[in-house]
DNA sequence: GTAAATTTCGGGAACGTACCCGTTTTTAGG
DNA sequence: CCTAAAAACGGGTACGTTCCCGAAATTTAC
């Protein structure tokens, strides 16, 4: 169907003022070579007659192709995963812009990221989506591609001190303050709560623990916080400190996890058969902790929602190379909280894992 | 920049099999008048070299435009206005497709909301967003635009019984249940509960109903659900039903209002100063919820994201006109817990209230 | 005043695809 | 084996834009 009356084009507004389509043409580009008072008269009939140039047009003439660079992690698989597909699912719903996209992955975070970085060229691509493992460290690079053209799009975690474009992730201190409020609401007496980390030099650790602290002083003061503890993102690390923890402290009534890598915790927490007797809550979702949560063992998650992180991150990159938008310096996600009654809602995507490949592809949209 | 090379184009096709562009656009498109062994050939050419055809210049060539009606309910006014902007920001994020989009509102749900449908000839929209007021009334205008061939899709409401294409909205079941939860959580005691609601004929707060009385039941059984109380969506009757609830029963530990209507509640809770007392969850988000909010006078409110709402709708019916992708029966979106600690990551969108405009509009994209 | 330099403008090709129309090849029928 | 009909294929144009190149108009220089 194509009923509509289509917009003025270019050799509307010509053949209205009499004059040649390259001349319109000249006026609306701003390019040298016509008379001032001409192009006043082009732009005037342009907006007289509503003219709105055609885009598959213009394409098509100027065949340009954008060049996307998407290197991703692939651990925390959980996480990067439906990142990916979010990255993907924006890249394929893309009409009338040529791209090729590159994806490319490296084991974990700061195994790599860097080297992959600094192997881009001066110009190669137009974007690059990606994860500051080290955030300093990734500085010089970034600011080299981002003055050289390249927009750089952080995603799950940030370099705020970069040159880089934007960044895309949920807001760390946000939800810090929301796992504070929910304790509050939920242990009903006083007692004490502990925070489980990963490493506080993380920029996003450190802002979970500051909107914990904060909000568990201001929300919930009937809790007192015991010292932070970090794991480290290692397995053995995080049992040892957690039943050390347990030890010292087995009036311990709320756990807050704000790391992924929680599983040694609750292993601990089920050994000593504390799960469901301690408040707990958890950061993002993966197979293991559904029936954690369905069985009520531990109170809710923290869902970073990676799919709509990458899309957005995408959407956000696009935007700035097609139409020169320039976002905003940052994007915080709100992060869901996923308790046992709504968590349908986001198992069926968990459950089903796609693998993450490392091949180079490419696609045409 | 332009790196990257070019896919393969159907000349270039043409070119390595020796044959015509014509024969290899109808093999590409199974139009008669080509050998089957040549159809083969090419279709295997073309997957060995490749192809990718370039949008841009099919769409130039078809020049096809397409047609989008939005028509939606001014009020709720905090609830429709997101969902519009949404909308508007998926339509404006197109390159590529040229469209007309056509936005029209009628006052409130119920009121025109049929009229305006029926008017639409058959043929005349590719695709259709609205809202059913009364989903058994709009069925068979809902039917006839169907079967002509036109995209129907419903946003915030539904029409399940009709053959409507898809629906988008928040899932009520699932907010019904996290009412419960969350009371069973912040509510330590045994006590009663009670919900008000709107109308129990309308779908979305029947489920409602049904996922707190179920969910309440499993979850919180130390809590007793007083009999739920319908509002009608009219201020002075919620005002009347809530003094009402509240003399018969003064004991009352929480309320859940699974309408947005949900301030003569708040009013009478605060008359009987009862607000911070009584714990309180609502539905959406408006300016004067707020305060509440930030005061700690409600526990919480379930967000339905008008915003998310309206821009999901909106790609999922471009996505099924231009690729002909068919969406699942409906969209269920997860609604957002909005407690004191992440209502910042709300309250700005909800603050700046911009103005539903009655008029006819249309851009190209 | 004329020639040269400069500004202003128009003609026309090309981007990759779709499709009309005319030409060639194959098949059917006697 | 010839003819006619049908099938298979190729040439060429158009979609709306960009942009090169050359022509025309205008200004500048002497």
């Amino acid at each position: 169907m194509d009923r509509g009356k289509k917009p003025a084009g270019i050799k509307d507004v010509a053949r209205a003022l009499g004059i040649s389509i390259a001349t319109v043409d000249r006026a609306f580009h701003d390019r040298a070579g016509v008379n001032p008072k001409t192009r006043a008269r082009v732009l005037a009939m342009a907006q007289k007659l509503n003219y709105r140039p055609n885009l598959a047009a213009r394409n098509l003439k100027l065949n340009r192709r954008l060049s996307i660079a998407v290197y991703l992690p692939e651990q925390i698989h959980s996480f990067f995963t439906p990142l990916l597909e979010g990255v993907r699912s924006a890249a394929d719903s893309v009409f009338g812009v040529e791209m090729d996209v590159e994806y490319r992955t490296y084991p974990r975070m700061g195994e790599g990221d860097l080297a992959l970085l600094e192997s881009i060229p001066d110009g190669r691509f137009d974007g690059v989506i990606f994860t500051p493992g080290d955030p300093a460290k990734s500085e010089p690079v970034i600011n080299r591609l981002s003055r050289s053209g390249t927009a750089m799009v952080c995603v799950a975690s940030d370099a705020p001190h970069s040159e880089r474009m934007t960044a895309v992730s949920v807001d760390a201190y946000v939800s810090g303050a929301l796992a504070a409020e929910l304790l509050g609401h939920t242990i009903p007496r006083s007692g004490s709560v502990a925070m489980i980390t990963g490493e506080l030099h993380v920029l996003d650790h450190a802002e979970k623990l500051r909107g914990f602290a904060a909000n568990l002083a201001l929300l919930a003061p009937h809790l007192s916080l015991l010292p932070v503890v970090e794991s480290h993102e290692s397995p053995q690390e995080a049992l040892r400190q957690t039943r050390n923890l347990l030890k010292r402290h087995p009036e311990i009534a709320g756990i807050y996890v704000s790391t992924a890598n929680s599983l040694p915790v609750l292993r601990v927490l089920e050994e000593q058969q504390l799960l469901g007797k301690v408040q707990v809550l958890c950061t993002d979702l993966f197979p293991e902790l559904i029936p954690l949560l369905e069985g009520g063992r531990i109170l809710a998650t923290l869902y970073q929602r990676p799919f709509a992180q990458g899309k957005t991150a995408f959407e956000i990159l696009l935007r700035y190379l097609v139409e020169r938008i320039r976002p905003e310096r940052a994007t915080r996600l709100a992060p869901h909280t996923v308790f046992r009654s709504n968590l349908p809602l986001f198992a069926d995507r968990v459950r089903s894992k796609a693998r993450v490949t490392s091949a180079l592809e490419a696609r045409g949209a």
